[in-house]
Formats: C-alpha cells, structure tokens, sequence
DNA sequence: GTACTTGCAAATCTTTTGCAGACTC
DNA sequence: GAGTCTGCAAAAGATTTGCAAGTAC
C-alpha cells in the first residue's frame, strides 16, 4: 500500500485527499531525511511559501498514521521523520550532533536477547542510540562528556 | 567525588553553596528515579511549597555539571533524570509507556562492533530502546503500533 | 451542499532569560 | 560589600487547537 495509488485509494475510503501540501511534505521528509517539523516546512515552503506549519505537524501526523513516514527521537528534543522504509539505526554524536546510521543488523541478536529477557520487541529504528563519534574522539579523545 | 563533603567543597572551589533547594532537587531525583524536570519539581514542592520550577531546572544543570545526575531521552519529549550511578539500559514501550531497565551487559558486544565499524562510542545509558513491552503484546498481539 | 482542508491566530506546554531582592561569607 | 542564589515575570520555542473561509466532489 506504498504506491501512489493505492495510496490515493486509501485516504479515499476514508474521505480524505491527497492533497498538494500534504504530497509536498512527503516529498519533503523523502529528500532531507531526518527532517524535523521546521526543516520540512522550510523545504515545503520553498516550493509553495503559503504553506503553514500547522498544515506540516498536521500532515505529518496523517502519513505517519498512514505508515509513509515515521519518526525518532535522536535525543535532545526535536523529533525527525523520515520515510517509513529508511530502516536502520541511528548513531548521535552528541559532542557534535552528527547522525550516522548503521544496517539493523549490527545489533545482531540483540532483539531476540531483549524478547527472551524481558518479552521485549524491540523497535530498533525509533529511537537513536547516543555516543560519541569517531571525529570527535579524535579531535579529543579524553573527554567523554554526555549531553 | 560524589560523597557529601567532597561534593561541598567542589561546589565551594567554585564559589557555590550546596542550598537546600538543590539538596532536595538531589534528593527527589534519587527517589523518583527517571523524573521529568515537572515531576522532580512536583516532589520538591511537597516539601517546600514555594520553590520554583526555573529553580529545578537551574539545579538540575547544575547537578548534571557535577556529574551527580544525569539525563535520558525515553522518546516522546521530556527528557528524565536519575542519578549518575543509576546505570542500565532503558526499555521504553511506546504503547504504555512503561520503563523498564535491563542491564548494559544485556547489549553485549554491540558497543565494540560500534567501535569497529563506525569508530562510535557507545554511551548505552544515555537513550532508551524503544519497543512494545510484554503486557502489550500480550493484550493485542497483533497491532505493532509507533509512536 | 456536505465534508474535508487549510491558514491564521491564539492557546498551551516546556524551557530559558532578565532582573531585583535575599542571603552567605 | 561582593558575589551567589532564588523567585517572579516575561520571553522564547515547539506543538496543538478553534474557527472561519476555501475547495473538491
């Protein structure tokens, strides 16, 4: 049910549109990556400068609900979506912010560890996990501040 | 460093003073364990009504400076704090909203294949894990929802 | 015409900042 | 008396809500 659309039919049963602004924020969270709200509304507005936030936390909101986009949390507050299939873990540097991302499969069997253990199901691209990036260890490597 | 009378005189190397309000923010973060900025404010309130929440969050900077407590993302915004010594790894269940903790050994070597592969140093404490805990799979096995 | 969408303004919530008075040494 | 600490009020930033006008079918 990704594709244009069956998409399309699957507001329409619920009496809903694929409207412009709502087409140009899925492009938007499509090419940044990571967006938070603000960045997609920029990008929105960039092609249609009317384009209010509310409309972009509103839409957000419906094609997350739809399973087009999710978000994570990448820690200090703002959430950023991106497309549902972006699948892999995110890495935040939390001396310089940077986001890395790694294959899932890194984690290895840290899931099925988590579901023998506690009857936990991981959700491994939601949340990001914090560190501290190779740059930044090398640009100094003592400090291990946390933020 | 973290015994009372050595935590005195780092404060006062700095020309600081350990006040009441910010032993009982200390206080409240040891008992609470996992508390929003509101919540520990709440808690420090029942004991001394007129302390502000700007208060709260000045001696929770101040404390984290320290080192004496320190703070996690659970996702879903507010960020919560424990004391430092607290270490273990958070499970987030994005349906209830539950928090449980397993240790760090549980993640096993996944902070070397960080390392290895991306030069990453993990800081485990610091995020959460996000997933559905066992209660809710068990009521509604079915549904995976995010949020 | 009805129901959905949108933009705008305002409300809300969380966190931060400025400042004057109180307190400590 | 100098410098720190606090409470209050206001500012700032992010997100949500109410509502009237616009639009699609």
């Amino acid at each position: 049910m990704t594709d244009r659309g069956s998409l399309r039919s699957t507001l329409h049963q619920r009496g809903m549109r694929m409207t412009p602004q709502r087409q140009l924020v899925l492009d938007a969270v499509r090419e940044l990556e990571h967006a938070t709200p603000e960045q997609v509304c920029k990008r929105v507005q960039g092609t249609a400068a009317t384009v209010n936030i509310t409309t972009v936390y509103r839409a957000l909101d419906l094609l997350e609900e739809l399973g087009l986009v999710r978000h994570t949390h990448l820690g200090h507050g703002a959430p950023t979506y991106s497309v549902e299939e972006h699948e892999h873990v995110h890495l935040v540097c939390h001396r310089c912010d940077d986001i890395d991302e790694v294959p899932t499969e890194l984690l290895g069997d840290l899931a099925d560890r988590l579901d023998a253990a506690r009857g936990f199901a991981l959700d491994a691209t939601h949340l990001a996990l914090s560190g501290v990036c190779r740059k930044c260890r090398e640009a100094n490597p003592h400090v291990e501040e946390r933020r």
